[in-house]
Order: C-alpha cells, then structure tokens, then sequence
RNA sequence: GGGAGCUUAGCUCAGCUGGUUCAGAGCACCUGCCUUACAAGCAGGGGGUCACUGGUUCGAAUCCAGUAGUUCCCA
C-alpha cells in the first residue's frame, strides 16, 4: 500500500464527518442505555467562531464522543440564542445602510426583517463547529426563538408573576443610550476611566456667598434639585434651610443636610440629581425631592433640559464648562480617576436612569441555587469558583428582565383602558381574560394594548436546559425525563451569574432538581502577550484557517493540550503546530506497520515479545490515570497522558523494539498484536482527535459495515503488573548507558558492540533480549572484573562494561566516577543523618522510615561499586 | 472600599491525604545526527533557594500567619 509520508488532513475529516453524519452517530434518541448529555451554550445568532468556541466545544465533543464510546446514550443538543440587543442592532444597523429608519417600520415589519436576517446569517457558527468535527445531534437544533422555547418562556413570565416573583417598578437601571434600553446590572463593566472632576459655585439665594460643589457630570446640573451637606459639616451649617442657585438656569433649590455626604470629598457639599444617580435618588425620595429626567433615550439633552437641547451628553460637557467659565460659576477643574460603567454589549458609557421596567425576585431563588452548589450536588470545575458564585449569591439582586427592543419574547403583560393590566399567554387569551375575570364584557382587541417591551435573552437562556427537550410545556415528556438533568456544563466563568446560577435557579424551579451535575469553565483564549482575544485588536486567527492548514485534530490536540480546567488559555500557533505533528507521528507510524510483510513460518523473538509484554502492561498503567484524569475533568492531563503513551511508549520504544531489520518480514504474532495495540491506541485518542484516529482504524484492518470508530467500546484499564514496568524502566537505562557510551565515542548504532555484566547475586534481567535489539549488542555476557580496554556504567549497583577498540581516556572516567561517588556519598550522609535522628524513626510511619533504610542500603552498596571501579583505574 | 484566587524552569502548568528519584511535564533552548515510518523526525543535554519572612513538625513546594506582587469578582 503506498501512503504518503505526511498526513492530510483535508479530504480525510471531511469524509469522516458526512459519513457519520450519514449513519445518524450524532443522533440520540432515548433508549434503555444511560444517558449522557450536554446543552451546549448557544452561541448569539450574530455571532462568527473564535477562538474561545473552539476551546469550549472541543471540550464538549472530548466528553461526548468519550460518553459515546463507554456505551451511553449521548446526546450533544445544539443551537443558538437570538441576543436581543446585538442581533437588534445590527438589524438596525443593516436597515439604515439600506436607508431605512427603525423609527417608520412597525413592529412587525421589523421583526419580519430580522426573522430574515436571522435565516440568513443565524446559522454559521453552526455549520463551522462541523468543521471542527462537533458529534451534535443536530436534528436537535434549537433557537431560542422557535416556537416551544418562545411560548416556554412566556409561560415561565405568567407562572412566575403569578407566584408573585415577578413585579414592575420605578428603578434607577442602567441605561443603553446606543441600543436604547435599559440592561442589568451584570451587563455594565465598571472602567477605571481617566476624567476631571469639576468645582463649581452656586450662589446662596439673596447672600453674597457661593456654596462649591465638586461633580464629574455637570451637564447635569440643570436638572439639579438640591444641595447636600453633612449635618456636622459647619461650612454649611448656617445655610440651612436656605436655598441655592443652579448656575445657568438660575433656578432655586434647596439646601440639605444629610449624613450620607463624605465630609472629606470635594468640597462636602454634593449636588442632588435623583433621576441621573442612585444615591441621589435615593436621598431624593427620602427628602421627597423632584426627579427631573435630563436625557432623551439616546443620550441627547431632552427638554427638561432647558440647554442645550437634542445635543449629545459629551458634547454638552464640553460646552457647558464654557459656558459655566463665562458666567464666573466655575471654580477649578481637577483630574480625577472614576469608575464608569459601560454596556457590554455596545461599549455605550451606561447612563443611570429612571425608569419603569420589570424585575423577578431572586433571593429565594438564589437562595435554593447556592444550596445545590455549596453541599456539591452540583460540582464546579475547578472548585475555586464556587466562592465566586457564593459571593454574588449572597449579595444578589433583583433581576431587571425586561428590555426596550423588538427582537425577542414580547412581555405578556396587558393593560386595560383603566390602567389595570393582567397577563395571558396571548391576545385572544388577553381579551377573554379582560371579559370574564375584570367584567368588561363589551372590550374590544384594540382598547387592549400589550406590554411594548421584550425580556432579557438570559430570560431564555436560563431555561435552555429544559426548554430545548420542551420540558416546559411538557413536563412528562419522554425527552425531557430521559435526558434531564444533564450531565456536563462547558462554559465560561464570564457567564457565572447570567447563566449558570440563573439556570439552576430555573432547574429548582420547574424540575425542582438541577439542571447538570458538573460545570467545568474554561479559560478565556488570548493572544502570546495575554490580550484578550477581539476582532477589533485583530489579534485573533481565523479558526477556520487554522482547521485548513494544521487539521481540525491538530487544532484540537493542540489547544487542549496546555488548558486546564479555568486557566486562561495563551493561544500561539507553534499549538496547533505541535497537534499537527502529533497526527504526522501517528501517520508515519501506520505507514511503518503496514509497510510490512508478514510471514507466518517465522518465530516471534524473544525481544518483541518482552515488547509486548511490557506494552500491555503499560497500556493499562497509563489507561488508569486517563480515567483517573477524566474523573477529575482534567482534560488536558489526560490528553498529555495519552500523548506521550503514543508518542513515547509506542513509537518510540515499542515500534522500534518489534520492528523487523529492514525489509525483512514480520512474524504473524506480533503483526497481529501491533495491530491490535495501534487498534485501542486509536479508540483511546478518538475523543480527541476524532478524524485520523476514524481513518486510521479503517486503514489498520478490514471493518465490517458498521465497524466504526466512533461507535467502538472504548478500552477500559485493567490490573497491570507494576514489576515489568519497573524492570523494563531498568532495560532503559541499560539503553542509555550504551548509548551514552556510543555518543561520548562516536559509535555508530549500525556498529555493534559487546556488553559484559559483572556477576554478582542480582537478579538476572528479563529484558536482556531487549537490550541487545535495541543497544545493537552482539552478545550480554556475565564477567568476574572489568575487561581490559572496556568503559564502564552502573544501573542501579549493576555494573555494565563495553570493551572498546579504541584507547580509553582514563582520567575522564576516573573524573566521571569521583564526581558520582562524591553526590551518592552525600546522599548517603543525608539518609544516614535522618536514620540516626532518634525522633524521627520513632514518630514517622514505619513504611517511610523503612523506605529511608533502603535507600541507605542502594546507596551503600553503589558507593561500594563505584569505589572498587576506581580501584581498578589504581586509585 | 469589600471578597476570592494566584506566585514552582525562558513560557504554560502538574505536584491529591506533609515523608522514594520531591523538585516534575510539555513547549522553547543547546549539542550531535538527512539511521530505509516520520527533519512536522531521532538520540542526548543544560536550566528552578518552589515570591518573601516567620511559625507548626522528626521532616514543609505542600499546613498556619504576615508581607510583597498579580489576576478576577463585587460595590
């Protein structure tokens, strides 16, 4: 057969992944198998891969395509959410470049261009995780649009305003003046920003004297309805009761006095501006202050304003300093370093904001969704962010649901014409409900108007676990009973508390059990000097790219193999570089194992059946901690187990140790053994590299239909017998000395040479046929002192020689055997030392003080050995 | 300002209940090899006072306290 000398991945996954999408692998229906299920955590409908995709869904397939091969059921559900804010603005967005202004479609005009725009682009991080070789159920494909998610949540909204959770409020909320709605308080990212911090007077009415107040924000003034003191502050104690004059609008407010104002700040005087801040606010209502909202929606100056109307917020900033200087009311500006809070989702600078929205309680909720994770029901993946999820659970707040868009589950509130409102699952139901339950039999559609805003997309998401087996509207259904709770959660710690706590809050709540057992978190993907990763840095590869040039295994392999569990992942090419030539290696091995003839009149040796022995032994050794690594969702530990069992113990030794001299045959034995080696090797990397280990497994022997990877019984450890291992550990460094020997003498390896072993009473090695293959060693005979001419070494207190032809450098050796006899003579004294410590043999365990008597004894007998080898030299 | 975490080789990290080779792995680096599976390779090698200080202990990278640096979360 003639393979090519390196591996190629293209046409390879790409065969691969339609023919497993051909025989149905992905799909999962219930069975009488046990389940095993992820959700993935769906990507926004906006969005293109990164990076940090490629990261979590690897992940994902490891464990899945893992579950699928210890015979569970396994199912991967995938999908998308709509992202109200993003997808609505660039819908917006993608309107206005065609000339078209949100302002003049309806609703239903909008949403029917969105639907479109979602049609057309909704689909691509999904057909791009394919690429990646994602085994997803995708005939599961969810949106969180669709309609049973949709109603689902509507039906959560009116179950949950009903049990009275739900409830609608005047709130200060942080305002989106880009996407011009509000978001909650997890969507603001506080920035230390660079700003000033200006003083400014405002005169006492009819005094001649100025109170100085200090504020970042004076375009704000105008809607000023008070100045604030400290009651123990006596710079303002004589104004009290007094009024003061807003500058430029010339307004009177009045002079208070409260302990809330820190004496040491600016001046100690605070202006109070209860629409645009919530301190002030809430000094606002308690002084029962007027609340003047200053802002239009978009951040412009609004008519309350008086100034500067329609202008922009940092605009007027600008400008009104200006202004305040010419009319002698500005004191000194300052440098000043705040914190203010941005929109994660536009980057907007949030603007505190008055406004009527709805909110869901959450302590009780949090309050059964800290329980499950703190007595570990559910694990978290490291454990540290367990104190992260506690902290905020504790701390937590109402959760602001609605938001001032178009694009998502519109709120199933109505309000009647007197201003009562109820809530129905849809119009019709609206109007019945108006009729019979409020007695306004005569109501018609149009007198009912709903509620204009939508929710929060995590108000989907929160129920994704649930909703996409439909387990809402259908709590019995066999779907949702047979696949939930789910097993794993991959996501990131980013999304802590906007998802994960809130879907395990939704769990308990209409599973009453949790939604998954394990939520293993990644790291964030950044760049070699630890920049995030962003399209506007530009500092991120194409995935997809990467896929094409170093194969989507190399991308796999090489990602996972430096990510532990929520480490940050420092990406760099030389990665995915190293997974590639991992698949090369394994290629290159095949190639050898099938570029062999095998003859079946020939014997097995004697060194390749040590080989396999010890392999098998191996194998189960390493297989252990595999598992033992999975156990622990330490993901990238068993990949590197697993790497350098290919790698190093099968190729490096075990190929080289059965390996036929060139263009000899094989004997039929261990031809059939390697196969089967290279065979479970294969399935024990599939998770991982999904497509080479596909093609190789049919490339190795003749499959029937049906006889896939994919779908094979994953090899499982067995006992595995520690003293080969260890003997064979001692064959190695026997290996090392010869070759130590043949480097320092320039042998080549194609020369073979005489190996003479010192009798003494050691146990005779096992794995001398080994040796002699893989040292070159014509014969291993015993010898009663050190040959003439012959360089020696020690493995363990077993002394080697190798008599040479050439002339030997004795005092190099003499050197070489000081130096050794100098370190084993100080650890002997270090030994000894602890030995003779009387505390120490009485309080340690004896196993411990018994293993510090036999290191004394190796070390003794060593110093014995190197000793009489100087003696030889006439030392 | 409050809380949590981290600090081990040039880089990324292991090191579970203190006790073999407890100072490790991978990559990077250096040396020698185009040895007929693989130069996307082979065989070797160097490199760390385990942040610092103190304590507990027969014994500390490991447990405790403090200090410094750093990251994240919350306000």
């Amino acid at each position: 057969m003639e393979i090519a000398s390196k591996y190629n991945p293209v046409d390879i996954e790409k065969k691969w992944y339609s023919y497993w999408m051909e025989n149905k692998y992905f799909h999962s229906e219930p069975d009488e198998r046990e389940p095993y299920t992820i959700v993935i955590p769906p990507p926004n409908v906006t969005g293109v891969l990164h990076m940090g995709h490629m990261l979590n869904n690897t992940i994902q397939d490891v464990l899945v395509r893992r579950a699928r091969m210890q015979g569970k059921n396994a199912c991967w559900v995938p999908g998308t959410d709509h992202a109200s804010i993003a997808t609505e603005s660039k819908v917006v967005a993608k309107l206005r470049d065609e000339g078209i202004n949100k302002k003049d479609l309806s609703r239903e005009e909008f949403l029917e261009h969105a639907w479109e725009w979602k049609e057309k682009h909704g689909g691509i991080i999904l057909e791009q995780l394919k690429k990646l070789g994602a085994s997803c159920d995708w005939d599961r494909t969810r949106f969180t649009m669709d309609d049973a998610l949709y109603e689902s949540v509507i039906q959560v909204f009116i179950d949950l305003y009903e049990k009275g959770l739900i409830y609608r409020g005047i709130r200060m909320v942080n305002w989106d003046p880009k996407a011009k709605t509000a978001v909650s308080d997890e969507e603001v990212i506080h920035k230390e920003i660079q700003s000033k911090l200006y003083y400014l007077n405002y005169q006492v009415e009819g005094e001649d004297e100025f109170i100085t107040i200090a504020t970042t924000r004076p375009e704000t003034i105008l809607v000023d309805t008070a100045v604030c003191g400290h009651p123990n502050d006596p710079r303002f104690k004589k104004f009290h009761g007094k009024n003061v004059i807003v500058p430029l609008v010339n307004r009177a407010v009045p002079i208070i006095q409260d302990d809330y104002v820190d004496m040491e700040f600016g001046t100690g005087a605070l202006k109070i501006t209860p629409a645009h801040d919530i301190h002030d606010y809430e000094i606002g209502l308690k002084y029962k202050l007027k609340s003047i909202d200053i802002f239009n929606d978009d951040g412009t100056m609004g008519d309350a304003a008086q100034l500067y109307i329609g202008k922009d917020r940092f605009d007027v900033r600008k400008e009104i300093i200006e202004d305040l200087k010419k009319a002698g009311n500005l004191n000194k500006i300052e440098d000043y370093v705040n914190k203010i809070g941005f929109s994660e989702r536009t980057d907007e600078v949030i603007e505190p904001k008055l406004s009527l929205q709805w909110f869901l309680k959450m302590p009780e909720l949090a309050k059964k969704a800290l329980k499950v994770v703190e007595d570990n029901t559910i694990q978290f993946h490291p454990e540290k962010f367990k104190n992260t999820y506690r902290h905020w659970m504790e701390n937590v707040r109402d959760w602001n649901i609605s938001r001032q868009l178009w694009w998502g589950q519109r709120i199933p509130v109505y309000y009647l014409p007197n201003g009562e409102m109820l809530v129905a699952k849809n119009p019709e139901e609206a109007l019945e409900k108006a009729k019979t339950e409020f007695g306004l039999k005569d109501i018609k559609t149009n007198e009912i108007k709903q509620d204009e805003d939508v929710l929060d997309t995590w108000f989907s998401s929160w129920l994704w676990p649930i909703s996409v087996f439909d387990g809402i509207r259908f709590p019995e259904n066999e779907d949702i009973k047979y696949y939930y709770p789910t097993n794993d959660l991959i996501t990131a710690p980013e999304i802590i508390f906007f998802w994960v706590a809130r879907m395990i809050m939704a769990g308990n709540e209409y599973r009453d059990e949790i939604p998954f057992k394990n939520v293993y978190f990644t790291g964030i993907v950044r760049d070699k000097i630890g920049r995030k990763m962003s399209k506007s840095i530009g500092n991120s590869p194409d995935p997809l790219d990467l896929i094409k040039d170093f194969g989507a295994d190399g991308v796999r392999v090489g990602m996972l193999l430096t990510s532990p569990a929520g480490n940050d992942l420092p990406f760099d090419e030389s990665l995915v570089e190293q997974g590639r030539n991992f698949s090369n290696k394994i290629w290159n091995a095949l190639r050898l194992v099938k570029g062999w003839e095998v003859d079946n009149n020939i014997e097995t040796p004697e060194s390749n059946k040590l080989g396999i022995n010890w392999f098998e032994e191996k194998f189960n050794q390493t297989l252990s901690q595999i598992e033992k690594s999975f156990d622990d969702y330490r993901i990238s530990e068993a990949l590197m187990s697993t790497y350098k069992l290919i790698w190093d113990d099968f190729c490096s030794w075990y190929l080289e140790i059965v390996k036929p001299p060139y263009q000899k045959p094989i004997d039929k034995f261990t031809y059939e053994k390697t196969l089967d080696i290279f065979e479970r090797l294969m399935q024990v990397l599939h998770p991982f590299a999904p497509f080479i280990t596909e093609e190789i497994w049919h490339l190795l022997k003749e499959r029937q239909e049906g006889d896939d990877i994919i779908i094979s019984s994953i090899p499982t450890s067995v006992n595995f017998n520690e003293s080969i291992i260890n003997e064979f550990g001692l064959a190695e460094k026997i290996i090392g000395g010869i070759r130590t020997i043949r480097r320092e003498k320039n042998i080549p390896q194609k020369e073979s040479l005489k190996l003479f072993a010192k009798n003494n009473d050691e146990t005779e090695f096992s794995f001398y046929p080994l040796v002699q293959k893989i040292g070159n060693i014509e014969t291993i005979e015993k010898v009663e002192e050190k040959p003439e001419g012959s360089m020696s070494f020690i493995v363990g207190s077993q002394e080697f020689y190798i008599p040479l032809s050439s002339s030997i450098d004795v005092e190099a050796e003499i050197a070489k055997l000081e130096e050794e006899l100098k370190y084993t003579n100080g650890f002997l004294i270090s030994v000894s030392k602890k030995l003779s410590n009387e505390r120490f043999v009485n309080n340690a365990p004896a196993a411990v003080v018994d293993k510090e008597k036999q290191k004394k004894a190796d070390a003794e007998a060593r110093i014995s050995v190197i000793e009489e080898q100087l003696k030889n030299f006439g030392k």
